[in-house]
Formats: C-alpha cells, structure tokens, sequence
DNA sequence: CCATCCTGTCATGGA
DNA sequence: TATCCATGACAGGAT
C-alpha cells in the first residue's frame, strides 16, 4: 500500500574532504594531548592517543578499549610490540601515512600484525617485506638532472651521499633520506648539469592511505617534509572546491574497475553515484604540473607513496611536483624531445622517438642514469598497482565521460567540474606511469605521431574536450570559430592534435604536411592560445591553492592563539593564587610585634594590593641582597626570612623585599 | 541592471 | 633567437 501525501525531496550532501579534515583534527588534538582518553604503554613509553581512533584501526584495541570500562584507561602492550614498530603505525592511524624504512619496515609489520592494524595488509607488506629484506632494497645510485640552475646547486649537495641534509622531521623520520623516484628525471633537460641524486639505504618512504589529501597543508603536517608525487597524471581540476584541488577523479574513476557503475547510472541513482564518486575520490591524486627540476618525484595515489627528499624540492605545496598537466608535462616533453638539430626530424624518428623511454635514454648523459633502481620500480608499480588496479587498462580506454555527463544532467552540475578536468596528462606524460606502460608502447610506430601527441590519448585536454563538448551548443564559443576557421584554412589534421602534441611532434608534423603560411599562422596561433589558456588555468590553481593554504595556517595560528590565551588567563589564576598566599602569610606573621613586623605588614599591602603580574613574576636575584644603609640589618633580616620562608622565592618575588620596603616604609601607601 | 565569478586572451618578462 | 611558461591585466559570458 502506497503513503498518499506531500512528497518530500531528500537530498543528500557528502563531504568529500570531512573525513580527512576529522583525521586532522584528531591529530592535532592528539599532538595537544586533548581529549586524549587512553594511554599506551610501549616499552616504558606512553601515548596519549584516543580510544575511538585506535579501536577503529586496530583489531586488539577495538578488543581492548570495548571491554574497558574504566575511564581513561592504561593499556600496557606486551613486549611484542615496541617501540619502533608501533609509533609510525600510531601515526599512521591519525595521519592514514606510513612512515617506514627499510630498516623498520619488519617491526612495524609485526607489531601491525599483533595490533590488527587494519588497512596495512597485504598491499602494503607482502610485496614491500621481501624486497626490503633480501638486500635488494639497496638501491644502486641514480642521477637526476634539472633544468635549472639552482636546482643543480641544490642538488650539488644531494649528489653526496654524505653530505645529506641534516634536518630531522619531528617526527624522527630523517630528512636526509635522500632517495627520489627517478621515474622522470630524465625528462627534465638536455644541456644543464645534472643533477645527481643518490638512493641511499636510509629512504624513508611513505605511504599515504589518506582519502584527500590538503595540499595546502600537507606539508605542515608532514613537518615539513615534501612529498613526492608518483602518480600524477590525473587531471586538472577546477580549483573553486577543496575537492578540485586535492583529487583527481580521473585516476580514481579510472582505477576502481567501478566504470560500469557510472556508465549504468540512471538520473535516479545520482546520489548514490556520487557516493560512489565520494569513495572514489577518496584516491589522493595530486595533479598539478611539476616544475622540471621536479620531474624526479613520484608519489602513488591511495596508496600516496612517497619517498622524502628535502633539499632538492621547495618548500611550497606539492603543486609543483607532480608532473600532472598534460600542458606543462607536455611542454617537458618538448624540451628532452627538442633535439639541438631539429634536421635530425624525420631522419632519425626510430631512434630518438620511438618512445620516450628511449628518448630518455639516449638524451641522458651516460653517467647519470635516469632509471629507477630495480626495487623502487618494483615497489612502485607493485603500489601502483596494488592501490590502482585497474591502471593499464584504463590507461588505454577514454574515460567514460559521457556517462557522466549523463548522469549529472539529472542532477544540475553536480558533475559540472568533470567537464574541466584536465585529462590531457596523457600517460607518457607522467614519468612514472610512462616506465610503466613503456614497454607495451614500444610496438607504436615512429614515422607517424605517436599516441601521445595526439588526441587519441585516453586523457584529453580541456581545451579539447570543451571543443568536443560545448561547442556543440554554443555556437560562437572560441573553438567553434577556430573550427570555421579549420575549415578555412583546410587543415589536413585535427586541430586539436596542435595543442596537445609536443613540440617536436608539432614541428615534425609541420615539416611533413607542407602548410601554406595562413595554415602555418593558423596553427601556430592556436597552439599558442592553447598553451596560454592551459598556463593560465594553471596559474589561477595555484592562486587559490596558496590561498587555501594561507587560510589553513590561518586557522592553524588562531588555535595556536587561544592556546596562549588560555595558558595566560590559567598563569593570572596562579598568581592570584600565590599573591593571596603570601599576603595571608605576612599578615599572620606581622601580628606577633617582632622588628619585622612593620615591614611584613607593608609587605601584606603590598601582596593584597594590585601589583603588576610582571613584578610578581620577575625571578629574584638573590633572597640575601644588601638593603639600603641605613636600614640594612632589619631589610637583611626580611630577605633571610623571605627566603627562608619561601625556598622557591625565585619565582614569586618582588623586585627585591628590601627594594620595596625601601620605598613603602618611607610611603606606606602603596 | 549590477556585482561577482569564471574563463580565454594578450602582453610582458624571465628562463 | 625562438620558444615556453608564469602572470598581470583586460574583456566577455554566465550567474
């Protein structure tokens, strides 16, 4: 039987970022000591930790803290768990980022193991023990090389493995872990001095379970340290929302094997899409376009992998690792694919552009190798593909953004910043997946654009795929008058190849189709605008990417404020305490007629009236100073008395008792 | 109608 | 010198 009535919409709004922000509000408070309701002993340590959190990450806490009734209980761990494994799995349940080396890796796998630790099984252990632990984690030495100068200087001092960088995290992760994916180093330049990067045995990696990862704050939550980005080849999100600037749906539509749902989903089935989107976004995909001297970092998206290495990155946010955007990634391939004698195009198209691996290779000096060592490349796809299943075939497939738009147009534009996702990062755009998938691109030709540089990338550009998309409604957009224009000038390819392939691509193609000069203008120009308008999208993200991460340090200082706040008004509290003390004490002392009497009754009124905390605070000299001549017996004998009444004197004096009396006998007034 | 925001484009300077 | 990129400024459309 159906409920005749008024019927009522239920919407409902899921908070992409709330969970993450939660995590981070409880380890502030953890780091505060606030609101801390359990200790653990490990090891003669303590924790102050949350009963919530750790029961929720860890099977024998859960047994632990759900049997306790007693409040605030001390929960004192066998000695099978130590220190060393338990404080970065502690971490790691406020943070959702492991931090490991390889030297600790087995600990924190034991302890996790008798912890229960959840969310560090298999995909983190299984592959990661054995290779740490067969002396294969000896990662042979790399080079990278930057571009720039002062990355080359930077790296000058990285190039030693001795002369690492001595800064320590606070969190007792060594910054002198000095081990970078290398996964695009070698994109970074043809004529600077290289940059030689050392993989040391001390690499402290991280993997960051995180579902959204601030940029904006991450390194301060990460003390600091910079994270390297593996996996960047996401897209470029509009930057109006938290979620644009911390997560590449793109990757995460992608990786999840889930397209089906999206593909299914009817106008209906909105929300709980969108729940499923929420879930995929939950993948920590950094997407913004690396600088070349960045090129070296890679990072792993829900599996954010990271390896640390201080002094090479600047301490901005991680905007400027992660070789994402297919403009800028593109624009570094031009640059290792610009050969210094462009008459070589054509002539040697099988050797230098068959792929970029091998690009790589024979645009890279021989003594410093680009290559990843052995287990780091293990370790990276094996995280790469643990946490990003789905990562090759997606790679190959165009991303259901039909679908999307379907569903969302049910739904306004819930869905509205798909359209602006920056999915020109083809995959050899980014370093590391282009290792990964380089191999089963080896078979594509070289006289022909290579995929690429085409439109047939899986990711298309947001130029391209606005072109695609909203020109078909408004007819006097931009792309629809380039596309008149197209038709004018005859191009004998897709126009929107000209942005998205690399330089050398484009210049080969320019030698090989023979434009007439307006066809020559025409697509220089629309090259030129396209790069433009990518450049400028990407300008107006970072704007608002400092923004946030201005406002979060904003915040951060607030808290930080009324903390002082409150610790002063709890000090003036004290004070009053002790002033109210002492005048009690000298009244009851000044009533027994002694010599002192008349002083420790001035002293009385001293104590009782308002006398600056400043003065009550300021430390004494010496409870034994000479008094004023013509009083010095009697102002000698206060101050022996003061101090031996008051052995911590030192902390709640006056200036000097005989200083004060010497003014309040004369004026007893005070 | 106006304010605001977003986006594309141009000009410019540095690399 | 040519090119790329970042960025300020401006204009136009959308809301």
């Amino acid at each position: 039987m159906s409920v005749d009535g008024p019927r009522t919409s239920v919407f409902t709004f899921q908070s992409a970022v709330h969970s993450h922000h939660v995590l981070r509000s409880l380890e502030e408070l953890r780091q505060k000591e606030l609101l801390c309701d359990v200790t653990v002993e490990v090891e003669r340590r303590s924790f102050r930790a949350h009963s919530s959190v750790l029961a929720s990450c860890s099977d024998y806490f859960y047994t632990r803290l759900t049997n306790h009734s007693r409040p605030n209980p001390t929960i004192r761990l066998p000695d099978e768990v130590t220190v060393e494994g338990f404080e970065p799995l502690l971490q790691f349940a406020y943070t959702a980022k492991l931090h490991f080396t390889k030297e600790n890796i087995l600990e924190i796998h034991r302890c996790a193991e008798f912890l229960g630790f959840q969310n560090l099984d298999k995909a983190c252990f299984e592959f990661l023990i054995p290779k740490f632990s067969d002396g294969g984690g000896t990662s042979k030495k790399v080079k990278g090389k930057s571009k720039s100068q002062a990355s080359h200087e930077k790296s000058q001092s990285i190039c030693s493995p001795n002369d690492q960088n001595p800064e320590t995290g606070e969190d007792g992760i060594p910054q002198d872990a000095s081990t970078v994916m290398q996964a695009a180093s070698a994109t970074s330049s043809e004529e600077s001095p290289k940059d030689c990067l050392p993989i040391t045995n001390d690499k402290v990696m991280q993997l960051d379970l995180s579902p959204l990862y601030d940029r904006g704050t991450a390194y301060h939550m990460d003390d600091g340290q910079d994270q390297f980005c593996l996996q960047n080849c996401g897209p470029q999100l509009p930057s109006t929302s938290m979620v644009a600037a911390e997560v590449c749906p793109f990757l995460s539509i992608s990786s999840t094997g889930d397209n089906e749902k999206l593909h299914s989903s009817a106008a209906g089935d909105i929300l709980a899409m969108e729940d499923d989107f929420q879930k995929e976004l939950a993948m920590d995909v950094h997407c913004e376009p690396p600088t070349d001297k960045d090129l070296n970092i890679a990072s792993i998206t829900e599996g954010h992998f990271d390896q640390r290495e201080g002094p090479l990155m600047s301490p901005t946010d991680c905007s400027q690792l992660c070789p994402l955007n297919s403009a800028q990634s593109s624009g570094v391939l031009d640059s290792i694919s610009d050969a210094p004698d462009l008459s070589n195009i054509g002539t040697d198209d099988n050797q230098v552009f068959d792929s970029n691996e091998q690009t790589f290779s024979e645009l890279t000096p021989k003594d410093c190798s680009t290559e990843r060592s052995t287990v780091e490349r293990e370790v990276a796809e094996h995280l790469a593909k643990g946490f990003w299943p789905d990562l090759s075939s997606t790679l190959n497939e165009p991303l259901p953004l039909d679908s999307i738009d379907q569903s969302s147009a049910g739904n306004g534009s819930d869905f509205h910043w798909l359209k602006h996702l920056d999915l020109g990062a083809a995959p050899d755009d980014c370093p590391f997946l282009r290792d990964l998938s380089s191999n089963d691109r080896q078979t594509s030709g070289g006289d022909t654009l290579s995929k690429e540089d085409t439109e047939d990338s899986p990711c298309m550009s947001p130029i391209n795929s606005r072109e695609n998309s909203e020109c078909e409604s408004d007819g006097d957009c931009e792309q629809c008058g380039s596309s008149e224009q197209v038709q004018e000038v005859d191009l004998p390819f897709p126009v929107e190849q000209i942005s998205s392939m690399t330089r050398r691509a484009f210049l080969q193609m320019l030698k090989r189709e023979q434009l007439t000069p307006e066809q020559l203008e025409f697509v220089q120009d629309v090259r030129r605008r396209s790069k433009n308008r990518m450049a400028a999208q990407r300008c107006r993200k970072r704007k608002l990417d400092c923004i946030y991460r201005l406002e979060g340090e904003i915040k951060k200082l607030r808290s930080e404020k009324e903390k002082l706040l409150q610790d002063h008004s709890q000090l003036k509290l004290s004070i009053e305490d002790v002033r109210q003390n002492l005048s009690g004490l000298c009244q009851s002392l000044s009533t027994d007629g002694t010599p002192q009497s008349e002083q420790l009754q001035a002293l009385a009124r001293y104590f009782s009236s308002d006398c600056p905390t400043s003065v009550l605070l300021t430390p004494m000299a010496s409870p034994s100073l000479a008094g004023p001549d013509q009083d010095a017996h009697a102002n000698s004998s206060l101050d022996t008395f003061l101090a031996d009444t008051c052995p911590e004197g030192d902390t709640v004096a006056l200036r000097s008792p005989t200083a004060f009396l010497q003014d309040t006998v004369t004026d007893p007034a005070p």
